[in-house]
DNA sequence: CCCCGGATGAGACTGAGTATCAGGCAAGCC
DNA sequence: GGCTTGCCTGATACTCAGTCTCATCCGGGG
């Protein structure tokens, strides 16, 4: 199953209504490259001449975002984007500075680390953040015009 | 030295101005008890009867944060504060949930975790963000009553 | 096919942060 | 101590993300 199908069975799944808006959101987090933000959406679905008001786009993000579909990033930038990832476990986000694509990584021994870290100074840890910044291979190997060919929010 | 002159220090160190403004933003940093917003050193300031626009505080810790006198946070509850901190090595932030209260934590082994992550998936890692959120020892040891009574922004 | 609670869009509102600009004042110079 | 210069300041207008409200709409169970 596609990534669209995907977001839609996740609203269905947790008992929320399938509306033409809700799967045109869908399709507009699934085809996205990178990070992206709430205006982009908007953007692009003013783009498909897509009549969606922004209050709409932003509940839809906070859905999803409980429901774990996608979640919020906060860049070195102090702006934020959410990126599409992976329900199903705990983990952390790899984000390219340049093409703003992301990859989930597991948590592994961090957890152990955060353990300690709290253990010594004796706080109990409620949840951390573990955000990385970088160049992913894909701008690394092929310079700019890669990078910008794989631009954010690329064809929906 | 007080924290407060080491503020005013960082300021001429890097040969900026020392002006009343600064100087009283450099006390109402120095006198958070824990993490602060831009608009709680903005009430501070009127309570004190101190006169001071909101433009000069938002320079003021933009200021601070590149002499990295101060950090910014971002909050769980996707609202963010800037905490003081240790200029002098790269760290992260543990952060009381309740008293705001942040404590620094060297990178350490965490530096070794994130270089390997990079090199697994092939991404040239820039910049990390860790941080660390629970209850401090105070706050857990006593209860509300001193989560209270160290609740941020306490005397000036 | 009807009904109703959840979903929607428009638009006003908020709060953090930024830009602009005329006036103020720190501090080096004499 | 006065002068000058350029950094600093406060007021104010603005932007931008996100929230709230409310009248209307419509998905989907009965």
């Amino acid at each position: 199953m596609d990534q669209t199908t995907r977001i839609v069975r996740a609203f269905e799944d947790a008992g929320y209504q399938t509306t033409p808006s809700r799967r045109l959101l869908a399709e507009l987090v699934a085809g996205s490259r990178g990070h992206f933000s709430a205006a982009d959406l908007l953007d692009r679905a003013r783009q498909r001449r897509a009549k969606v008001g922004r209050a709409t786009i932003f509940r839809a993000l906070e859905l999803l975002t409980s429901l774990h579909v996608v979640e919020r990033l906060d860049l070195p930038n102090r702006s934020h984007a959410y990126v599409m990832c992976d329900p199903d476990e705990h983990h952390h986000h790899l984000v390219c500075s340049r093409c703003g694509r992301s990859v989930d990584v597991a948590d592994g021994e961090l957890a152990r680390l955060v353990d300690e870290i709290g253990r010594r100074n004796g706080y109990r840890i409620e949840t951390h953040r573990l955000e990385l910044f970088g160049i992913c291979p894909l701008c690394a190997g092929t310079g700019a015009a890669a990078a910008v060919a794989a631009d954010r929010g690329g064809p929906a």
